[in-house]
DNA sequence: GCGGCAAAGATAAACGTTTTACTTAAGGGT
DNA sequence: ACCCTTAAGTAAAACGTTTATCTTTGCCGC
């Protein structure tokens, strides 16, 4: 049960090994006849093409790379949903590697995927910094970084989301709505992405004259939502509540249920990312909406037009993540109690 | 910028490629110190192995494959990421291929990775019948089947929940709070799994003289949502409502919010599958919980052994799915009434 | 002092494909 | 009748590893 080559099925349909590889790629024309022969000749024997020895020839190969911090996040998996399907439609495999936000990790995966050669890399660094590996490898690999970029001006493109607009956006429908006592439940402040969400919500909120607080969940939900009953327990209940991302709005949303929270009659909130279930409820979220389809399509044709030989200055693309009102975010107490 | 080869490592040390080789995999005795200037070579030049040569010559590597019908479904994605934790602590790579529910594309994904030649294969099919280019593969290949299996008998490992005890489960629970008009909020009846779950909730139900209804809502949400609320429009709302899927849960959530049905007043619902965000609300869902890491640790182990060499006969492992009691599932009005 | 042996490396072949350069045969213009 | 071109296919080299086989060197016993 050896593998069939190109040469058993050169054999069989009688000719070279070379019009076989033309017959298939058809980079050199050959007769219909031999091609009708040849192909004839891989069905019956069940040939498949060893893309390893394709690849060793060639140097390149239709894959690409994709680095993400976690799939059991659902931003992330519906990220990588997207771009599998976008690879597949070009004719593309992705090889997926998952750093667990820890930078060992994402180095040693970093690595693994290079040694495949893929034709490009699509990666969402888990820290601020970019690691080593990859800043060696983005002079000479087509390289996409998404939504973690800690510093501006990098020499590859970007597609990030407009952090500081969505949190401004957030912080002004709560402001609208009257309330001034605001926590920020972010999941780690130190990420920039987060950082700026922060700073979008602090900005809107000074504007106003308020002071956010500002309280660190974690990037897991079981434990997001005990640190965010202590805080409550500890600090004293705030009329709003702002969470950062997918994973924070579930921990609050938790600590919530388990403190017998009502929202939004006692407590308003609005979430980060914007999914099935969060509209599947009596009182639907409120929630800026990452549009991660959008993320992926800009991503792929970014990494598709380096991948064509493109040269050009690198882009950085800036999308909008809107806000979607919804039933989240009463009207304050304090604006219904003087009015 | 040519890719730096064993070639070049072998020239900056010194020493011929096969010694570079021999102190990388230690096959073979290298002095310590030449190890020393080799290990320093590779590191000054960058040198990545190339993965495609390394495959190409020993005709093995360590890559799997892995195959679900699709990563926006929370099921398959959270399967995939154990997966890939797994094995990455074996050392080897995932290959990710979804197949989106259409048995063309499955085949044709298939293809895509058989060529790479994995050591193993992990697939959850689309349907019940096993692809052609699969089973031809399976005498060959080390494959491991999940979730959806149509058929007993398989040449092949198998991993499975115990669909008919979870939808049994599912059922008496609902039965004991008095529920006595159910509907089984199904996504595709066709499906395997889903059949099985359905024939585990009818059992109980006519055990108990009571024959529930079938709604099929299909594999998305939105559209689940409004064929439901036609449904509950169309032929009235039952008592309780047991989901197979957490499509169908989440879609029968959607509807129930849109219809301003009231968990558990109006209407009890069992889910399936167990999610964070089906407890981080006011009332927790009582679900039935696929034991994804459990299902993802047995295929796992289950491939490890074939791909060791293991030739025992084809082992099918079936595990509990239990149902978690929480809020969603009230005391029927009839037997409140009656009391 | 010499055969023999072990230790540490080197040489070269092989993996399956792609691709360049070559062969062969047939046709075409003058 | 001759040369030139074109068409269709073949032979062979190359890609970067791994590994079986060969070489060199030093060392041992006698």
């Amino acid at each position: 049960m050896a593998a069939v080559t190109i040469k058993d099925v050169a054999a069989e349909a009688g000719v070279s090994i070379a019009t076989v590889s033309n017959a298939f790629s058809g980079r050199k024309f050959v007769s219909p006849e031999v091609v009708r022969r040849v192909e004839e000749a891989a069905r019956t024997l069940g040939y498949q093409k060893n893309i390893a020895a394709s690849q060793l020839r060639t140097g390149r190969v239709k894959v690409v790379g994709v680095l993400v911090p976690s799939l059991a996040d659902t931003f992330f998996a519906a990220l990588v949903s997207d771009l599998e399907k976008l690879a597949e439609a070009d004719g593309y495999q992705v090889l997926v590697a998952t750093s667990g936000d820890d930078a060992a990790r994402e180095a040693a995966q970093l690595g693994a995927l290079l040694g495949w050669k893929p034709s490009g890399l699509i990666a969402v660094p888990c820290t601020n910094a970019i690691p080593d590996t990859l800043r060696r490898e983005m002079v000479a690999l087509p390289v996409v970084l998404v939504d973690r970029i800690g510093e501006e001006d990098l020499p590859v493109d970007t597609v990030v989301v407009d952090n500081h607009a969505a949190g401004r956006e957030a912080a002004q429908h709560v402001l609208e709505k009257g309330h001034r006592e605001i926590l920020i439940a972010a999941s780690v402040a130190g990420l920039r992405p987060i950082a700026e969400r922060i700073r979008g919500i602090t900005d809107a909120c000074l504007a106003a004259g308020v002071a956010p607080r500002i309280v660190e969940l974690g990037t897991d939900v079981e434990e997001g939502a005990a640190r965010l009953g202590a805080f409550l327990a500890r600090e004293g209940h705030p009329t709003a509540v702002i969470a950062t991302t997918n994973v924070t709005t579930l921990a609050t949303l938790t600590a919530f249920a388990q403190a017998g929270i009502d929202m939004p009659a006692d407590v308003s909130l609005v979430g980060f990312d914007d999914y099935a279930w969060m509209t599947a409820r009596r009182v639907p979220l409120s929630a800026v909406r990452q549009p991660i389809s959008d993320i992926a399509q800009s991503a792929w044709s970014c990494l598709m037009t380096r991948i064509g030989g493109s040269a050009d200055a690198a882009v950085r693309i800036v999308l909008d993540a809107p806000l979607q009102r919804r039933n989240s975010v009463g009207v304050s107490r304090r604006v219904l109690d003087t009015a």
